[in-house]
DNA sequence: CTATATTGGTGCAATATCGCACTAAAGGAG
DNA sequence: CTCCTTTAGTGCGATATTGCACCAATATAG
């Protein structure tokens, strides 16, 4: 019975990053108006951070989701017009995706409307600390996204 | 524009924490039989850490998800037959969770099958950054938790 | 150039997630 | 005890996720 008394120390990692995953989209989702979920607002905030025009492959590659699941994801944001669709110019297979004005308006709303909590949490919690796990979560992320095919 | 140019440390983190979830809930699943997923290897190793009995409603606020899904959860644990519900004799509403031989069997494959993979982690990459990291991870989970129903 | 392989996107079906409403049991106020 | 509230669980419907199959466009082999 001792090994799974004592859960290696990878698996712990991993279990709390899944439940942090849980609780901050919990957060995240409580401020996007109803019919929006994390994933669109991921969407909008890649568009707004890497540039509009980016295609739904890109994307998909980007948030390692299926295509499909971008496909869907981004058909919403088409139907609450925060996107528009446009032909790709350069491929005549793929399509461009384009950032509406209430697109940028309601990515810029959200980030605001939690800035507050944001700003709790850099009060109560020492900062310092996620200071020093960043560079830590970035390369274990880059360690697993580079090892994803190799498995 | 300076706002968005440069994303704020704590919006950073929950970033990257949101990646690694997604990819190592992708390596987790890989090593499931085909019909079960994350969720469920979620309930089989609480079952077994915490021990056996314990209630839907008792998991469903341990993991954070509504009891509507961990309902389903538990009944695609139970079509398997991985694990099987009792009436709870202290309380006529709920019910009680318990694995059967062959959900403890099968938690403890997926361990095993996973260990190399783990072994291989912890060879390429320097196992005492993630020591440093789970205090603080535990830490901002914490956090998180008890911060969630004051928002 | 032509034939084949690859790639981007979507429709469809199976399953997952989750809010809402409802029932049954339990708890609490009087 | 009775009434009211709370709690555990589930059915149902809306939406999400994803694998599979397919089409159209592009890239590649010969």
């Amino acid at each position: 019975m001792t090994s799974q008394d004592a859960p290696p120390l990878v698996f712990q990692v991993f279990n709390e990053i899944g439940i942090i995953e849980q609780l901050s989209r919990t957060v995240l989702e409580a401020h996007m108006p109803k019919g929006l979920i994390a994933p669109h607002f991921g969407v909008l905030n890649h568009l707004v951070r890497v540039g509009d025009g980016s295609t739904p492959m890109a994307m998909a590659r980007a948030f390692q989701v299926p295509k499909t699941s971008m496909t869907h994801t981004v058909s919403g944001l088409v139907k609450h017009e925060l996107v528009e669709m446009r032909p790709n110019p350069e491929d005549g297979r793929s399509k461009q995706v384009w950032l509406t004005d209430a697109g940028r308006a309601l990515r810029a709303r959200i980030i605001s409307d939690m800035s507050p909590q944001f700003e709790r949490l850099a009060r109560d919690f020492d900062i310092s600390k996620l200071q020093h796990i960043l560079p830590v979560l970035t390369e274990l992320r880059i360690y697993l996204d580079e090892s994803r095919d190799r498995v």
